[in-house]
DNA sequence: CACTAGTTTAGAATAATTATAAAATAAATA
DNA sequence: TATTTATTTTATAATTATTCTAAACTAGTG
């Protein structure tokens, strides 16, 4: 249970005006204890449901957008026809599950230390992320 | 240099019909030194520019996704506006450079060796990936 | 309260991909 | 070789996620 003055910290220290629309988008995000993956139709639909002043598709772009590149929301690097987001931003990896295409996170403790000991000159590493695809035995 | 009697027995062994359209296309694809990575529009530009007769998008998008499905093309894991594929079906890794959405391989030897401490029951490892995104300096 | 910069919104625009269904063609058969 | 059948190609339309636009709205500041 995440009070929503702890959300207006959160927006404000990223000069993120708390706005009701905001509010509410990031209850649903940040108010709940396992991590949350899902795609921009997810989050639509669970405000749709979940309130009766509903926020336009623009706005819950705009936020996830904005969210993201405050470091908020990490988008993840799979190939879908929609865009995955995951609400835990430290660093983990994903399991794909090929037959039901389900997400699972792992840690830096599930995995051996990686360093990649090649570089490229000029550029700077952003990201590295691990997608371990899973699927049935048989 | 593959020669043409090559391209249309690798199309038969998936029981493909070596038409025209495909054995062109896989001249493109796989008569070349290097990993190629593309995308439909970077293969289509490259179709249109190199032969007197076009070959339709359908087509172009036709045959990748059963070259794909017969396991000949890749798909890379990257959330973009585009889907990119890879002729380097082996297990191998890349650089995403934000910046011009390039991709750059890299292999085992560039990478401490990655093990995966954790399983999930009832599931086999089909492949790992690591996508490490990079971006200018500045 | 009044101002300003930031935010929300509906709807239009864009662009990748998939679907459709008719025409063309490769392979199989006679 | 001629005929038949199944596959493939094609132009075009349809679909769909995402971005753009510009007007209306609102939070914060003085």
């Amino acid at each position: 249970m995440i009070s929503e003055q702890h959300l207006i910290e959160k927006l404000r220290l990223s000069n993120l005006r708390p706005t009701k629309q905001r509010l509410e988008i990031c209850k649903v995000l940040f108010d709940r204890d396992k991590t949350f993956h899902f795609t921009i139709s997810d989050l639509s639909e669970i405000l749709n449901t979940k309130s009766q002043n509903r926020i336009s598709l623009a706005t819950i772009y705009n936020t996830v957008a904005v969210l993201r590149s405050k470091g908020h929301l990490k988008e993840i690097s799979i190939n879908s026809d929609k865009t995955f987001f995951d609400t835990n931003i430290s660093d983990h990896h994903h399991f794909f599950n090929e037959n039901t295409s389900e997400l699972t996170d792992f840690y830096d403790q599930d995995i051996s230390k990686i360093k990649i000991k090649k570089n490229i000159p000029g550029k700077k590493v952003k990201s590295v992320e691990v997608l371990v695809k899973i699927a049935n035995n048989n």
